[in-house]
DNA sequence: CTTGGCACTCCGCTGCACCGACTGCCAACA
DNA sequence: TGTTGGCAGTCGGTGCAGCGGAGTGCCAAG
């Protein structure tokens, strides 16, 4: 059905209408790439390749354009992700050294990548739960007021602050923080419910009812509900070509400026190694039904911190996006484990 | 040379232009505000008015729109600072309550003010320079590894790691703690360097090359270079209607992703009493001069935490944007002095 | 100073013809 | 059976002319 040549075809077309942005005719389809035939057998192979639902076009008279089918074949099968430029790699690396915290880098990661692929970046904080404690630090702001700061090995810092049922002494807080302390350190936070589980019955029983309350709050911003983080960037790329999005790029604007959207696409990387590509109808998102999504995990080899990837057109360098993408996740994992 | 019927014939352009979108003509504004005059008399004030420069037509036969300088005067003498409906007072009270953090503050309002405004919101963290140390932790990571962390009294948390030229024992670690602890806590981040100005001498001479490697950083990252932060949202605005940006709002969105650019726009509120308005073309931002900006300062009365604002068109509603500014910039300075 | 009237300007829309790009189909050919 | 050249047909884009409408500027009268 879909011989050799078809896809030869397809690939071609797919190739030529990423770089031109115009709808691409077998005429000039058959100039440019050496494919040994003539105009009228491409037109054949098209004809064949529009049946099947791979490419379309948008009226008689024009060129063929992919569908979300033909670049989704395009992707599986017909391209293979393209490692780095020098330039490219140099640019990576003296982006991102230098920075000085967890915010740091994420911001130059988001900057970075916007510029490498030319497309939206994102960027997800390391996930709460996917990393461990390196320190908590319990500080008293007043008799009956506590702040709760948690520190993880990925950099990140919660803070939270309680308010007590009754007053504590300084010396009360000091065992609490022993108590937490000794029970937590080092621990990943996914671990940390069991590490307390026995807290109350152990403690002292003057401080038991401000044990568990701190131990409500830890549990519940760390682990119930960790808050993510996720930043944003390059959005300006979304204007580049009016025919990527021809009437407005409202929707998508809309869309990445939800956290729970964000958090969606970031939501399903779950090892550093493979990237993933959402391409168009697959994209389960109401706005972003018109772009691709290029993911990958970051973070060491057993699993991922998080995400993070690039947000285009469909009309978009998936080859050159996925080997970006990946460099670039390869990199912060590095960065992240090696502080 | 401007009477009190020509100034109203302004008004009234201005605020039909912004709420319609559509220049002005003579007949229309003479039926829908109630003048008393005839639509050749509203011409005639029209003439002098654009001889002025206040206002300007696209095209003759099109009607007036104000120029900058329109703008400029309406906003100054012609409008006054609307105050909030109730909803609007319920909205922002129930959006900004229960924000866990001053992460969550500072995207709440974010959010908030993009959803009152209709516009693009800027919200700047509160300064560091600008704050007081609500703590300051030491954490001894490793033989020859410090990481420091500072928490303010507005909630922010700046923490860096630090390589020591030599290994450090536990008790040095408790002494050094006590040291900075017990000089800068509760201190202006601005009055650091004075506190700490004879500390090298004061101190035990076994820890004095750490303790000048600490006070090094210290000062470097919370007074020399104080980070900044901004948050930005509702970019998705800036799409409504093509007629403010007829081109293209690529280059506000590539204005806006520049940290160094908001930073600008939010350096020049120094009081949180007064709300700033940037018209058009007096914003010195390249990008932003087919844009207004309007800011104001949020905090306690002495001076101000930092800024926040909006950005939209130059065909924004000032007077009901500027109090929606102001009421949000009033609620979120309450949130962070009583935390 | 205000007003009504009137000529004028110019945008935006519509219809039309034309060009060019591309396709689809067919008949011929290897 | 697959490939090729030829040719008719389709359709968008462009340029042009005509027209209706909105709005202005000016002038003379009140």
């Amino acid at each position: 059905m879909l011989d050799d040549r078809k896809l030869e075809v397809l690939r071609a077309i797919v190739e030529d209408f990423v770089s031109t942005t115009e709808p691409v005719g077998s005429k000039a389809l058959a100039e440019r790439h050496s494919l040994g035939v003539s105009p009228a057998t491409v037109r054949n192979d098209m004809a064949a390749l529009e049946d099947e639902g791979f490419i379309t076009h948008p009226h008689t008279s024009a060129g063929r354009i992919p569908t979300d089918k033909g670049y989704r074949l395009f992707v599986d099968r017909l391209s293979s992700v393209k490692p780095l430029s020098p330039a490219e790699r140099r640019a990576i690396q003296s982006f991102l050294e230098g920075a000085v915290d967890l915010d740091d880098v994420v911001r130059r990661s988001v900057r970075l990548l916007a510029q490498l692929t030319r497309q939206v970046a994102v960027v997800q904080y390391p996930s709460l739960l996917r990393s461990s404690v390196r320190h908590l630090e319990i500080v008293h702001l007043a008799a009956t007021r506590l702040l709760l700061v948690l520190i993880t090995d990925t950099g990140r810092v919660e803070q939270r602050v309680l308010e007590l049922p009754g007053p504590l002494s300084d010396d009360d807080v000091v065992v609490l923080r022993e108590v937490f302390g000794s029970r937590l350190h080092g621990a990943r936070l996914v671990d940390a419910p069991g590490r307390l589980a026995d807290l109350p019955d152990a403690a002292p029983v003057a401080i038991q009812p401000v044990l568990t309350s701190v131990m409500a709050v830890l549990l519940e911003t760390l682990v119930d509900q960790p808050e993510e983080r996720i930043a944003l960037g390059g959005t300006a790329h979304l204007t580049r070509h009016s025919i990527d999005f021809p009437h407005t790029i409202r929707p998508v604007l809309e869309a990445l400026e939800e956290q729970v959207v964000l958090l969606k696409l970031m939501g399903e990387v779950n090892d550093p190694t493979t990237v993933h590509v959402k391409i168009g109808e697959e994209n389960n998102v109401e706005g972003l039904r018109s772009t691709s999504v290029v993911t990958v995990g970051y973070g060491p080899d057993e699993g991922a911190y998080g995400g993070l990837g690039v947000v285009g057109p469909t009309r978009m360098d998936y080859a050159g996006n996925m080997g970006q993408v990946r460099a670039v996740a390869r990199y912060v994992g590095e960065l992240l484990a090696g502080s």
